[in-house]
DNA sequence: TCCGTAACTATGCAAGCGTATAATTAAAAA
DNA sequence: TTTTTAATTATACGCTTGCATAGTTACGGA
């Protein structure tokens, strides 16, 4: 029997690292920060564990890279919904809200997730840098959404109050999509978003409506 | 030497339950999940490792009585602020709010504890059970709140109405109460409750105020 | 005062963990 | 082709974990 397909083949150290990333991403959502283990996470990426020291410089590394992949993926899912050019800034606000509160965002793996890595936020500074660097950016976006749409409804605010309004309408979204992971069956389908939609235009002062991208 | 004190001492069996759901709690707050090993419990509690499995049935029947005893502990904190008797029910709608978004309920511990607790949930249906208990207990005690105060100014809702408010006031709350403990250094000090009294008010359409008794 | 018993401790075990290291091997360079 | 080297596997080590079990001891009832 003269074996001619090779035992493994080698790639790109990013996409190996991808692949690690991924497969630990997978394993925490499904059972929890328990099953990703080494060995665990090898296996679904198809290596050997030995592959884990090798392209990172230790497992706490790799749930580092895993931790910024996925905060970064769900901000951006949030953050770049399907909206026309030219769509007025409630219309885009609107939309952020809704995407940040619907699936894919509003998941139980995705939910799991994020509180299993908000362990590790408090013992490891690399995850704690990790863990601001998103939570700023994510606001930030939302606080310029709500100085254009506020803007567009000829409201004028200070700064710190527009700063205390996007923390408000954060927590409110962070909030609804907490609970809509961490306990699905109390929800109805659209209701998630419709109350957003409410509770972030009654904060700012400006109705905002389903914009029936979903 | 005559040793005349006891080597230990017999305790009630509920004394001792609770002595280890203390230890259990303090360390899962101080270091994660990671940390309470039925070793580091059993030194916490004064005993020795073998009174786990001796009045609990296993680690995870441990940890599952010290996830009931947190949450009912924090809806109590909460729900019970020093409020005058025969306060209207506006007042008392702040208090509940301000309760919920100072010291001690938001504490780093106390959100790395809940995040911990919520990955067993998705894993263990005890967990669940006492996660969805505790929050419709939550959510109840603030939508009765809120029905008040809106009787109170004379505005007329529907049980579904009510319902959105009360879903929307407590992610409000949740998600405030969540990234205070996550990022203490973010929020300068009464900024929560603050920014808390207005979006609740806000939501529901009344006024809140500071009820000055933090 | 002396049992009886249930509360409690001490000790050990098997399994699983992250990590270290040496042996392989695919694939590019010569 | 042969050589080189870096990507990959294979294997093992030391440590910690939850749990089992046998022995010890405080303490109320006879």
């Amino acid at each position: 029997m003269t074996q001619n397909h090779p035992k493994f083949r080698r790639e790109p150290a990013e996409h190996r690292r991808d692949a690690l990333v991924l497969a630990t991403l997978a394993l925490i959502a499904e059972q929890g920060v328990r099953g990703a283990t080494v060995r665990a996470i090898a296996d679904r990426a198809n290596v050997s564990q030995g592959m884990i020291r090798y392209h990172f410089s230790s497992k706490e590394d790799l749930i580092s890279a895993a931790y910024a992949h996925h905060m970064s993926h769900m901000t951006n899912l949030t953050a770049a919904p399907n909206v026309p050019d030219g769509a007025s800034a409630k219309v885009r606000l609107a939309a952020f809200v809704e995407a940040g509160l619907t699936s894919p965002v509003v998941d139980p793996g995705s939910v799991s997730l994020w509180a299993s890595f908000l362990n590790k936020v408090r013992e490891d500074a690399r995850m704690r840098q990790i863990h601001e660097q998103t939570y700023h950016d994510f606001r930030d976006r939302l606080e310029a959404l709500i100085a254009d749409a506020l803007n567009e409804a000829k409201i004028t605010t200070t700064p710190p109050q527009l700063r205390h309004l996007a923390i408000a309408c954060n927590a409110v979204i962070d909030g609804l999509w907490m609970e809509g992971g961490a306990l699905p069956s109390a929800f109805q389908p659209g209701e998630l978003p419709e109350i957003g939609l409410q509770s972030v235009g009654a904060i700012i002062g400006v109705e905002l409506q389903d914009t029936g991208s979903q």
